[in-house]
DNA sequence: ACGTTTATTGATATATAGTCTCATTAGAAG
DNA sequence: CTTCTAATGAGACTATATATCAATAAACGT
């Protein structure tokens, strides 16, 4: 982990052009934890650091690979440290944790379909809504995720 | 088609519990649509309909059935006449097109990850991305499609 | 037809997520 | 120490969506 660490760091440096008191601030905060976060959690927990300059260091960090993106099935944008390989989620509905799948056994069955239609696939997303495992054991009203104040 | 239009129209009638003009304009413009649509597109074509009424109307298409929503990628939500199945998205990196994948072979794999990690399955999200047959044989720069402006 | 009930509407205010602008600040190199 | 310019942040702005509530008008019973 210790290695780990060092290697994000040293990518992170090559992100940037110059090493900022924010930024060490930010990355500090986003590249180790384990749980998902959105941009505007990150305003509320620095609110020292203007709105521009996250949004702005989150989207670097994204096309860079250090962070990953993911939607959720309301429509919301979370961020996640994303060190790992190609690899898809278990998004839960409920409390909105995600899961990593880190083998991705999809590639091959994507590449047929892609063929079949003359498409040369790229990259390819696959993510899967549901109950995570600690949700479905508390029963709750099985939601279907949509928008949440519904008259 | 013309039962299905019936089917449709009766089960709009359910739905509500009174028949306005507005909103039959709105089934008019919806229900029959073969494109997605957002809600603000719905707007900006029946400006004589109150925004809230826009968006109250959606909301109840959604839950009885008649309309679904999807997130996009970007996190934009879309709407979609329901009588489409379940099905899954190539998207052109290039001209940005979007093919349907109409058989969804992914089902199973899916339900059998899902088990493995403790989670029940709601729905999942299948998106490749690259080059379509036409995009293809025209080289190009492959663009990596991430948030819209970007510095 | 007519009045009553209340679902529905829409103007407006508010909320939320995110982007843009641009003057200012401050790394980093020479 | 100076210069260059990447980076920042205050705040305006856009887009999307929800909440409020008085006014409107379906639908029903008479």
């Amino acid at each position: 982990m210790a290695q780990l660490h060092a290697d994000l760091i040293n990518q992170a440096k090559t992100t940037f052009q110059r090493d900022t008191s924010q930024r060490r601030e930010l990355l500090d905060m986003l590249l180790f934890r384990d749980t998902p976060f959105s941009a505007e959690e990150v305003h509320k927990a620095i609110p020292t650091i203007g709105r521009a300059t996250i949004y702005r260091t989150l989207a670097k960090l994204v096309t860079s690979g250090l962070l990953c993106r993911v939607v959720l099935e309301n429509g919301k944008l979370v961020y996640q440290s994303a060190p790992q390989e190609h690899h898809h989620h278990l998004v839960c509905i409920q409390c909105t944790n995600i899961c990593d799948i880190t083998s991705c056994e999809i590639s091959d069955f994507a590449a047929k379909i892609a063929n079949n239609h003359g498409f040369s696939p790229v990259t390819h997303r696959f993510e899967m809504y549901g109950l995570c495992a600690s949700c479905k054991t508390q029963k709750q009203t099985p939601p279907i995720p949509h928008r949440k104040v519904q008259n």
